[in-house]
DNA sequence: CGCCGCTCCGAACACTGTACGGAGACCGAA
DNA sequence: TTCGGTCTCCGTACAGTGTTCGGAGCGGCG
């Protein structure tokens, strides 16, 4: 009876009304194509509204069409997470055993701020990097990494040591990260401004912690200047304090070496 | 014709044949239970294995009947990560201010390694700890900080720095346990163990990192010595580090207090 | 007795990821 | 030119998924 609507042909397709697939001038979907795509869908829908078919919708095409791009959905998602990454500049290595620590220092708060601030971009990474063990063997991250390690070993860090450093501040960030995007997510789904879910939650909160006086004074005190701007120098001094952590055990490490030889 | 199977009843049900629902002793379900059997199939089958009908199957009952003891599976997932920060064993709080800094800080190692043991005990944890905002406000969790930020107290630290150092020590922790329970799932997944895949792997990123020399070096000299037992003692030197800051930065602030005084 | 509230659940809905087979387009060889 | 092969795209189909809804059986209360 009624024809498919935006059809324009009549409901049986004849020799006459057949489909036209579109010439192929060229391939029409490409693996990077689809990654930003869903990289699009991701940021502005979040995690749980990219599907096959959505993404595929997007893109004009039928859903089964990426699996001839793209593996799996599980894929799909390691390549957002790479792409992602791809966005960090580089820390800068111009550090020399010399310098003052602040080079050195300043580079890694520098680079432990983009990361964090990457993932707080995207926050549905934080759903995702638990099931892609393997995004830290992707090209970005790597590179990445060496850049990280080029930066602490030129100040004079041995590789080792420079690997374990990486490694603290990198688990922090990551963590620290995590622990916010999830937070920021669980407002953003129940559609809530930070601050006004405060007004509402603390309350209950406050109440919840009656047996708990150390979070109670924490909570009815502290949380109002740690609120969104309050985070950033949170994080930001968790860094640094790190920081002093590496910078001493290397400055004691070091003096070791010296008084030895 | 064919009768279900293990129905010992014809097909039409008559009067006579009737289901005969269970005699309600007591609710014969409750959220405890749930729980408690989300939590064997996540740790038994991982996160992929848990669906609201296979739970209700372990438990003899229909998958729809878990909907009136929990409003969700996210909300299942939730108390699920909450029960399992109730393992912990809290940190034990008799520190006080005058002691030996080994006093608090073998203390705080300890709590650090619980969690990081719990989260690679339950490796699913990973991949739901992104989504569940709110477990920070669980009671679980809650009961972990408040004896965290008591312990620090009583070491002499107030509130405000007390609760900066908890962030940076289960911010780290949290972050190093996820990369790790990533990787390690991400093995497991593909069923191979962890000696082999390495075996298989390595030659493949090594030849992978031709330009990141870095890396290239530490994968061909370091990672042997790395693996398994190598990684508890990693993480434990990273929290000494950042103990070390703590420390570091604690002395230099009362410092300042007295001496201002 | 009727009525309410609680618990359990079968059926159904709207979606999901993905395997499969086929259709068309391109290209190089015969 | 025609033929075969390869590559891309995709309609269909399958085996699930989370969750809603209406109803059924039950216990207890008036």
């Amino acid at each position: 009876m009624a024809a498919k609507p935006e059809d324009g042909t009549s409901g049986i397709p004849t020799l006459w009304t057949r489909p036209q697939r579109p010439r192929r001038e060229q391939p029409a979907l490409s693996r990077e194509q689809i990654v930003t795509a869903a990289l699009a869908l991701l940021d502005s829908d979040g995690i749980e509204a990219l599907s096959m078919r959505k993404l595929g919708a997007r893109l004009n095409a039928g859903a089964t069409s990426l699996y001839t791009h793209v593996a799996n959905k599980e894929e799909l998602l390691a390549l957002a997470v790479d792409q992602v990454f791809a966005e960090l500049p580089l820390p800068e290595t111009t550090a020399t055993p010399g310098d003052d620590p602040k080079v050195w220092r300043t580079a890694v708060e520098g680079c432990a701020e983009g990361v964090r601030a990457v993932i707080l971009r995207h926050p549905w990474m934080v759903s995702v990097i638990g099931d892609v063990g393997m995004v830290y063997f992707g090209p970005s991250w790597m590179r990445l990494s060496e850049a990280f390690l080029t930066l602490l070993e030129t100040s004079g860090l041995d590789l080792a040591d420079a690997n374990e450093a990486m490694g603290v501040v990198i688990g922090y960030t990551i963590g620290a990260a995590t622990v916010e995007a999830a937070w920021l997510s669980a407002l953003a789904k129940r559609g809530r401004e930070e601050q006004e879910w405060m007004e509402q939650l603390l309350p209950a909160v406050v109440e919840a912690t009656k047996e708990h006086p150390r979070l109670h004074r924490l909570y009815t005190t502290q949380v109002d200047q740690e609120i969104a701007a309050g985070r950033d120098t949170a994080f930001l001094s968790g860094v640094r304090l790190i920081l002093d952590g590496i910078e001493a055990s290397w400055a004691a490490r070091s003096a070791d070496r010296t008084g030895r030889a």
